[in-house]
RNA sequence: GGGCGAAUGGCGGAAUUGGUAGACGCAGCGGACUCAAAAUCCGCCGGGAAACCAUAAGGGUUCGACUCCCUUUUCGCCCA
């Protein structure tokens, strides 16, 4: 039987053409359907796609083809991330356009993911450079300026006094700027931010709501809000009228304090900087450094002072006061009490100055009398003890009482505390959206009238100079008050990008409306996502960020948005070899040849030294271009080796073998198809080969249906393999008979077809006359068919597997027993034993326990 | 330093969550077809002659542990 191979590059535009022309990813407008929407992380469109964008997007896009299959009507959109610095860096390089440069990009991006056939609705294609998407951010900004979200403060920024810049954290390499190499310097700069902190409870309390979420991303998210629940706390000073405040959060263990510990330059230090003795204390706390790496780090160092503090529940007690190397002026109030008992740090200071060390909280499970501490603080749960009211009290108990009695007696309140602080969102940069303030002579901010939106960019723009180019701009910022006509001058700094990202899943559901953002009735209809893919790198901001902004501005109207994203993926990386030449460069993998398990330059033939495989990086280039790989094995076959090797939330390894055993599968889908259309009618077998086969699809629908939910896409695709291979070898040994085959072999299309969408509608198309696979419905599985009529029973002695007993299912356990006794080897190893006990799990197993 | 997670053949990984460890793929080995090669097809593929031993190492819980608990080691991510 001669079969034509499969030509993907035929194959594919064909297909890729028809789905366009027909419109068949379009979501339906109608709101009747059930909704599901589906949306990967919108990429910035740097230049050419990556193997990142391919995994992510092609993850995305066999769930939305598998909902659309179950009758959802699917949102399945795609979007450009395009405000940003890379293009302002372009603009330099190359002396392109920043707009320019994006929108090249954009359309060669654009292109490169349609060749992938990935499912998306390009009609709500949306990029945010574009002033029909930054006006309703403008619009956004000031409706929250209205509702006292968005303010202007001084803050410390990192300044580039070459650029004339404020540069991110990130930007900051060693002490320096990026791009200049110059120190950078600690600036205070009038700026732009968002009242995140308001939400800082609800953005908390709210995260317990995520269950589909990974637990890994919801920790990260807590961790960075940080809020800690704890009271103020004045302490007196003996013999002098001064308080010191204190904040914590174990206000349970005060009976358990036997200092306070300051920082070095706490007001208190006023007293001594006469002292020498601690004029060197101080030197040497400096030295220590102020993160709290260092802190952790190194050893507890105190200065005792002559002043001692007045215990506020225990009469006539007083506390040591010490300087320390191990509380900050930054946090709090630079002061805390030592509980040496129930905390390590304190303990290792307390030890070392031989201070009291007195436990007030025991294990519960252990003998209270007989617990003590040496040189291990207990920080867990338990009982309360040596704390007169709070005795008997577990510690979150504890915690309520002694601080309702510490707000009784005046001597402080409760308070809780969050790390997180306000966004800032000023950017001293051109390629962002303006934000839409002016400001009069008296430097009064004047919010930009909603009619005189969108504040654009200008063209016309300079990036010789150093510095904000929007600043420099000769007119720009000229701008007159409606109202008077006065001159005004307007605000320069543009937004974050992360704002651009931080509602775009909302302008989605509405994306070509003019007038507005976002439509209620659209918003209602298809959020929240329920699905989200994206990178685990945006864990923290991206998602933190869309949880306030969306929060934000849907408050107060008429549909309020607390979660965004009901769903949420995080995928893993697509890495690869390393590769260095003689001269320790990096050398691309396109240019290394592989002989005899060694590699060698291309060019020159030298040998080439391997390194380990690493995330894909243009920077060690070790980066294989998604466009090469499409053109050679064709899109299906990209899409099967991203999703096969490894569980999607893991790392994956790029490999020349893996793409092309990929290659192989899609052959070998074809060649079953075309072996299927040859089958000679008059084959009649009704074998128990064929009865298999169907057993195997209604098995096959039931695991690719349980994978996909599952998100483990590498078994369902090892259970495709499974069944492929044994399609294969029927027809190879000329065992099938043409409509059974034919009959499954629908369902098999319709099962792969999320996942390699152009085999698929090929083989459908030559089988069974009809290009319309999208319209199948998903299949369900038949659960008479999948039951074994005989079941393998696996015989256990003592828990270790030593035989199997081919039954009916559902027999009697004494019938099992007795049948397992049969067996000689079992009969052997029970002999001059004694049965203790037998154990039988349901059409699984028995194990029989001897002595 | 703290928080979280991971460790299974030569490699990537399965094991529907406490019940037959190693599915499936890759690499490798043997064979068929071929003048030959590629492609394709058919076998084998953790160790051990076997009894058995094996899921990073050691202990525990259990009739039974890759799965749960404790200790140790290594690696990864996050916060500083």
């Amino acid at each position: 039987m001669h079969i034509e191979k499969f030509n993907p590059s035929i194959v594919d535009k064909k297909w890729q053409k028809f789905w366009e022309d027909n419109k068949i990813f379009h979501s339906s407008s109608s709101k009747n359907q059930p909704k599901y929407y589906c949306l990967e992380m919108f990429p910035y469109p740097s230049g050419k796609i990556h193997m990142g964008h391919v995994r992510n997007y092609t993850l995305g896009d066999v769930i939305a083809n598998y909902k659309r299959l179950k009758g959802f009507n699917v949102l399945h959109p795609m979007g450009w991330d395009s405000f940003g610095m890379p293009a302002e860096n372009a603009a330099i390089q190359k002396k392109l356009h920043p707009k320019e440069w994006t929108l090249n990009n954009i359309e060669t991006m654009k292109c490169q993911l349609k060749l992938l056939g990935f499912s998306i609705d390009w009609e709500r294609e949306i990029s945010t450079c574009d002033e029909n998407y930054y006006k309703h951010q403008q619009k956004f900004f000031l409706d929250l300026l209205k509702k006292g979200l968005v303010y202007k403060k001084e803050s410390q920024v990192n300044w580039d006094p070459v650029d004339n810049t404020v540069l991110a954290n990130e930007q900051v390499i060693d002490g320096k700027g990026w791009r200049s190499g110059a120190p950078v310097v600690q600036k205070k700069l009038s700026q732009w931010f968002f009242k995140i902190t308001a939400f800082a409870e609800e953005l908390n309390s709210s995260i317990n709501t995520l269950n589909e979420w990974p637990d890994k991303v919801k920790l990260m998210q807590k961790n960075w809000i940080g809020k800690s629940v704890g009271c103020e706390l004045y302490f007196k000073l003996k013999d002098i009228n001064k308080k010191i405040n204190i904040f914590t959060t174990r206000p349970d263990t005060i009976f358990g304090a036997t200092f306070l510990a300051l920082a070095v330059d706490h007001p208190l230090s006023k007293k001594y900087i006469n002292n020498k003795d601690y004029l060197n204390f101080k030197e040497n706390c400096y030295k220590t450094g102020n993160t709290d790496e260092a802190i952790a780090k190194t050893e507890k160092i105190g200065f005792k002072t002559n002043f001692k503090a007045e215990h506020p529940f225990i009469k006539n007690k007083t506390l040591p006061i010490f300087f320390s190397n191990f509380v900050l002026m930054e946090y709090g109030s630079g002061a805390i009490f030592g509980c040496p008992a129930h905390d390590q740090r304190d303990l290792d200071f307390a030890l070392k100055y031989k201070l009291d060390v007195i436990p007030v909280i025991a294990p519960s499970d252990q003998n209270i009398s007989k617990f003590y501490i040496k040189d291990e603080a207990y920080t867990g749960d338990g009982i309360i003890i040596n704390s007169d009211f709070l005795n008997g009290l577990n510690v979150s108990d504890g915690k309520e009482k002694i601080i309702k009695e510490i707000e009784k007696k005046k001597f402080g309140t409760a308070k809780t505390s969050y790390r997180l602080r306000d966004w800032g969102i000023s950017r001293q940069r051109y390629w962002g959206c303006p934000i839409p303030v002016m400001y009069n002579e008296k430097n009064e901010v004047i919010p930009v009238p909603e009619n005189e939106l969108p504040v654009k960019l200008p063209s016309d723009i300079n990036f010789d100079q150093p510095g904000n180019p929007l600043d420099a701009h000769p007119t720009w910022k000229k701008a007159k008050c409606s109202k008077t006509g006065k001159s005004l001058i307007r605000e320069t700094d543009t937004l974050d990008t992360f704002v651009d990202s931080s509602w775009y899943f909302l302008r989605f559901c509405s994306s070509n409306s003019n007038k507005k953002g976002f439509l209620t009735d659209d918003i209602k209809y298809w959020m929240p996502v329920d699905q989200y893919i994206g990178g685990v790198e945006h864990a923290i901001l991206h998602l933190l960020y869309s949880r306030f902004f969306a929060r934000a501005i849907t408050k107060n109207t008429d549909f309020e948005i607390k979660e965004p994203f009901k769903g949420l993926f995080t995928q893993g990386m697509v890495c690869h070899k390393t590769f260095k030449n003689k001269e320790n460069e990096w050398v691309f993998p396109e240019d290394v040849i592989e002989k005899d398990g060694q590699f060698y330059e291309k060019k020159t033939m030298n040998q080439i030294q391997v390194g380990s495989s690493e995330s894909m990086s243009k920077s060690k280039k070790n980066v294989i271009d998604p466009q090469t790989v499409i053109d050679l094995y064709g899109a299906d076959a990209v899409r099967w080796f991203v999703l096969s090797d490894s569980p999607p939330d893991r790392d994956i390894q790029w490999s020349e073998e893996g793409i092309s055993g990929s290659y192989k599968f899609i052959q070998k889908i074809w060649s079953v198809s075309e072996m299927i259309n040859k089958i000679e009618e008059k084959n009649k077998f009704n074998n128990l080969e064929t009865l298999q086969c169907k057993k195997l699809i209604n098995i096959l629908i039931k695991d690719i249906t349980y994978n996909i939910e599952k998100f483990h896409f590498n078994v369902a695709i090892a259970k495709f393999y499974e069944f492929i291979n044994f399609m294969s070898k029927l027809l190879h040994e000329n065992k099938a008979e043409k409509d059974i085959f034919k009959d499954i072999f629908k369902n098999f299309l319709i099962l792969i077809y999320p996942f390699t969408p152009h085999v698929a509608s090929e083989c459908w198309e030559k089988n069974f006359k009809s290009n319309q696979i999208h319209t199948s419905k998903w299949p369900d599985f038949d659960s008479e068919i999948i039951k074994d009529r005989t079941i393998n029973i696996v015989i256990q002695i003592n828990g270790k597997k030593k035989s199997l007993i081919n039954m009916k299912p559902n027999q009697k356990e004494e019938l099992i027993f007795s049948n397992c006794l049969k067996i000689d080897k079992i009969k052997k190893l029970i002999s001059e034993k004694k049965i203790i006990k037998k154990i039988y799990v349901k059409n699984k197993l028995v194990n029989i326990v001897v002595k």
